[in-house]
DNA sequence: TCTGTTTACTTGTATATATAAGTTGATTTG
DNA sequence: CAAATCAACTTATATATACAAGTAAACAGA
């Protein structure tokens, strides 16, 4: 990352606190309060608090006025069951995937400003025919910002036929994702796109563009999707 | 400042701005200034902060640092982060309806087992036409269930070329709408969809269900509507 | 004219402090 | 002994203050 300019000290509290959830640092379950992290850091409260708000907001901790910070049991369940790829949309068992492409590319334009990057930088790109049952619905192209976390760039290196995604960034990256933007949209196949999906060009798709986030308001991924408009709905839940 | 309200300041103050973004308050996409924010509602600078912080993290508004805050609102794409109605979503001046319909009509199949009514009860039908700067781009087919407020039929006497069914719905009958489901999908146009939108048959289209519920988990709402492929795109936030 | 520099304004980080409101256990009181 | 109270803890809310770091426009000097 760029460890040579200086990081909150908030943020730095916050990476090591959530590494000690993570190692079992905290046995018992409990985390010291704010008093006692204001001394072992030598910090004010508002820093600690604002460390810890960022793992109430991962659900990794839990606070309860007059008794304490508590570590969850099933840590952020809920948070990772409600923001899903395609994997866990469809379920594991009937989907495939075709790696098309797997490699670094140049930022794309609708990418870089939200990825906060320079010209010219470097993503992973992952292109992926997905099929449900042997039948080809969807073609995916996602965008992954390394400089979230260097270990994006092992992705390159997974046979990503198999992999879920969003798996490999929650589980072995460790990075929690919390919100997604979408926008949904109608498009006619391109003659690629409708060679690669089984139709006809010009056939009508959802085309689904997808800004997904971490907990702290970096955006990780950038993902446009086709999906067959006679085999797709989408799906939403407004409140 | 000293309130005796049990709502903290802050939660009040982030459910005003969020309010006044969904109004179109703020109509030149940027908010005051934290110190102007402060002024304005007499309150500290991190009271204000707390409250543009949920607003960061429900991805409403976006901050930069030395220039401002701002609207995370893309142009010409709906804008349904919280439940609204089409003249809501859009803007009231620009957005122009005829009515093709507004009466008593049995419930459809689709709605009658939501609804939770018998066969062939009757419910409101009403059926527009919305135009943006008198261009039409959509066909709305609202089915209203009167089981959860008689006022509902009062709809049938109304202009609705002009009301907002939402305002309605909200201020005059009293009824909270908490949540909706809804599904989206591509269509082609009907020759009757496709001569109300000046539009070719079989062009693209996008077809959105709707059920909106109210706070006690009635389906007040079923609607069908057909929105020009060419000119709509739907944006969804997911956390 | 163009190019740095200053200056004012923005958000970001951080400290210190005060009060409120739940929780818990010890202490007082009937 | 039992119940009420109190004291000491916790997190939650809120204020005031300070400085850092980006941004942009005004300004000065070559």
């Amino acid at each position: 990352m760029k460890e040579s300019y200086p990081i909150p000290m908030y943020y730095r509290l916050y990476k090591q606190l959530k590494e000690r959830i993570m190692q079992g640092y905290y046995r018992d379950g409990k985390l010291p309060t704010e008093k006692e992290l204001c001394d072992e850091f030598s910090v004010s409260r508002m820093t600690v608090r604002k460390a810890l708000e960022r793992l109430v907001i991962e659900g990794l901790i839990e606070r309860k006025k007059g008794k304490g910070t508590f570590i969850r049991k099933v840590q952020g369940e809920e948070h990772l069951t409600k923001l899903t790829g395609f994997t866990e949309e469809v379920g594991e068992n009937k989907v495939k995937s075709k790696v098309l492409a797997n490699k670094l590319v140049r930022v794309p334009p609708e990418a870089k400003s939200v990825f906060n990057l320079p010209d010219g930088s470097l993503v992973v790109m992952l292109k992926r025919i997905r099929y449900i049952d042997d039948t080809p619905v969807a073609v995916e192209e996602a965008y992954l910002n390394p400089a979230v976390d260097v270990r994006i760039l092992n992705i390159l290196e997974k046979d990503m036929s198999k992999e879920s995604l969003y798996r490999i960034l929650r589980k072995e990256i460790g990075i929690s994702l919390v919100r997604a933007d979408e926008i949904i949209e109608v498009a006619e196949l391109s003659s690629q796109q409708a060679k690669l999906l089984n139709l006809k060009k010009g056939k009508c798709a959802l085309l689904r563009k997808r800004y997904t986030y971490t907990s702290d308001g970096q955006c990780v991924e950038y993902v446009v999707s086709m999906y067959r408009g006679d085999k797709f709905k989408f799906r939403v839940s407004r409140s």
